[in-house]
RNA sequence: CGGGAUGUGGCUCAGCUUGGUAGAGCGCUGCGUUCGGGACGCAGAGGCCGCAGGUUCAAAUCCUGUCAUCCCGACCA
């Protein structure tokens, strides 16, 4: 049983007007609720119900973490640079690390993630195949320095993250863990009543090659992602693309004059065309200083992460550039590029043999195009940005996008930093190999802001029973009075004791501020104790989620307690009778 | 870092163009009336107008610099 909460003593001073540097509905509502109060750009103080909530989600992800056997430690904030420099992201990293010397000039860092930190911490402890596999996990604050923290608690400076690492012996073994941390994190989504997907991801600067995100769909989410009915699902940085460019029918190279003609759209206008049947061409350089010229499907954008990868570092030229090259910005084409040039074709346009391209002159464009008469493409590859429509890479059907917030995130890493930081094991034959890693994150705070994004009304936050700062919220009406203030805090005990989490609206205030701070806060359920009630031998319970009211008389209460009382959930038993909770609510709690 | 904008009681904002004793609503304190969906009346408290220079008899207002915050972009374990 836990103690139950006076509003007349919390600590939650809500804003009646939107605060003026929130706008989006999370950001908004966690301040005007009273959950957090922002300390500087991108740095955030959670009050008593915020850290209630955070407590909540801590609570869900142990409870998972600790059902796949993943231990928990804890680790320091505060990084040698050191160990940066032996995994050699003390360079890679960039200015995002937040770096600092200490009063002896030696170099730290405020861990943005801890790969570093755990790899040397089991490096001369887990000694043997024996001991594998290992899976360590954490609570702890991160620290980034944003280029542009943004959108309150989903992209701070300073935040909470749940990080898991695993050591493991084979890659059999890195995969079972990989799976097991994947239906894990499937049912902390659930639990915390979050709608989400599992989508294909780019691994970024952590490395490794297999990862996927966790994505809670919003439209406030800062990442695109295209899904499938069939259930695959990408970030749209990351998804193969399918695209289906068209052939302009003409065989003959022809120079056409295109006056005035700068863009994909005016081109596709001016031959009365579809985008699909032109051929966007985009100029970069490797990581040798070699110049190369990418041609995609003129409706699709280059994806520059796949470009990256796929060609020794490819960078897209800036205008200087491209000028210093000799290339016509806005007219560049597969047709006479210098020799010294390389030709890089999107896999989508290999069968495409006629191109719509740039003269390579500006006012100038080339159509039928042919592939080995007019012009060679030295290597294929996917570098196009899948969209809408594009097919399905697994299943051929056309992909619909929406957006997301990635909450969490799941990586093989293999050995990329047990090699660079000589973490190794003796396998069975007493040889040692470096250990295969896998790290899985889940934003702690990050998911508290998305849990808001999916569940508010026009009158504040709907929060799911399983993350509520606490279960029902008791209103006396009128407090002080002879019947009302005694009933309610006669069940607030009552709930109590069962077991749910109690909040009581003691204060003297007039009904309307309470319901509309109870509102504003999300209490799931809402049980109102008034005169008017109380005459009647009844109480109103409310359901936040769904917005409905009922009234309950004295004997349905009564009964409802009993029926909880004998059930195996009584906090869940109590709900479902009084409060006609909907699956979202009950989903995980 | 580029583009845009904003800094005025705790909060949301007006005042700035055209310099002349700092305003409103909400919130806060007290009293009274109210009391089932952010009440009403009366009386109060609270601001060297982000900061630093400059112009001027006089600066919230004009000029310069600086800091902070927000939005768009680049970036993103």
């Amino acid at each position: 049983m836990t103690q139950i909460m006076r509003m007349s003593q919390l600590y939650a001073p809500t804003l009646k007007e939107d605060p003026s540097d929130a706008d989006i509905v999370s950001h908004r509502l966690l301040l005007r609720a009273g959950f957090i109060r922002k300390t500087a750009s991108g740095v955030y103080t959670y009050l008593p119900l915020g850290k209630k909530v955070l407590a909540k989600v801590e609570a869900i992800v142990r409870d998972e973490m600790d059902a796949i056997g993943s231990q928990e430690i804890f680790m320091p904030a505060l990084q040698p640079a050191e160990l940066w420099h032996e995994s050699g992201r003390w360079d890679a990293y960039g200015p995002e690390l937040m770096r600092f010397n200490d009063r002896h000039d030696h170099g730290f860092c405020l861990g943005p993630t801890h790969e570093e930190l755990i790899t040397a911490l089991v490096r001369n402890e887990l000694r043997s195949y024996k001991q594998l596999p290992c899976t360590l996990y954490q609570i702890q604050t991160k620290f980034r320095d944003e280029i542009r923290p943004r959108f309150g608690l989903l992209r701070s400076r300073e935040f909470i993250m749940k990080d898991a690492y695993s050591f493991n012996s084979s890659q059999e073994s890195l995969q079972e863990t990989y799976d097991q941390m994947m239906d894990a994190y499937g049912r902390i989504c659930d639990r915390a009543g979050l709608d989400y997907r599992p989508v294909q991801a780019d691994p970024g600067q952590i490395g490794g090659s297999v990862t996927c995100e966790y994505m809670a769909l919003a439209d406030s989410g800062e990442a695109e992602l295209v899904s499938c009915e069939c259930g695959y699902a990408a970030n749209t940085e990351a998804g193969d693309c399918v695209a289906a460019p068209t052939e302009y029918p003409e065989t003959e190279l022809k120079k056409i004059e295109t006056p005035g003609v700068a863009t994909i759209a005016d081109l596709a206008r001016f031959l009365d065309c579809p985008e699909s049947s032109t051929v966007k061409a985009m100029a970069g350089i490797d990581d040798d200083g070699q110049a190369i010229v990418l041609f995609i499907p003129g409706d699709h954008e280059l994806n520059e992460l796949k470009a990256a990868r796929s060609c020794n570092g490819f960078k897209l030229m800036d205008d200087a550039q491209i000028k210093a090259a000799g290339l016509p910005k806005g007219s560049i084409g597969s047709v006479g590029l210098p020799d010294t040039v390389k030709i890089g074709g999107d896999e989508s346009l290999r069968d495409i043999m006629h191109w719509v391209v740039g003269a390579n002159e500006h006012g100038f464009h080339y159509v039928g195009a042919e592939q080995g008469r007019d012009f060679n493409v030295d290597f294929w590859a996917d570098f196009s940005t899948v969209r809408a429509g594009d097919a399905c890479p697994e299943c051929g059907k056309p992909l619909s996008s929406t957006r997301g917030i990635e909450v969490a995130q799941v990586f093989q890493l293999g050995d990329k930093y047990s090699r660079s930081m000589n973490a190794t094991y003796s396998d069975v034959d007493g040889k040692e190999q470096p250990f295969l890693m896998g790290c899985y994150g889940v934003g702690i705070s990050r998911t508290m802001a998305a849990i808001v994004e999916q569940h508010n009304d026009e009158y504040g936050i709907q929060w799911p029973l399983s993350v509520a700062p606490a279960h029902v919220c008791i209103i006396p009406l009128t407090v002080g009075d002879a019947e009302v203030q005694p009933a309610a805090e006669r069940i607030a005990n009552e709930l109590s004791e069962l077991g749910l989490e109690v909040i009581i609206d003691d204060r003297k205030e007039r009904p309307g501020v309470k319901f509309a701070e109870a509102d504003l806060m999300g209490w799931p359920v809402q049980v109102v104790v008034g005169k008017r009630g109380l005459a009647e031998k009844t109480y109103e319970v409310k359901n936040r989620m769904a917005n409905e009211k009922k009234t309950l008389t004295f004997a349905q209460y009564a009964e409802a307690i009993a029926f909880a009382k004998r059930a195996t959930r009584p906090v869940h038993a109590f709900v479902q009778q009084t409060a006609a909770m909907r699956d979202v609510q009950t989903k995980g709690f």
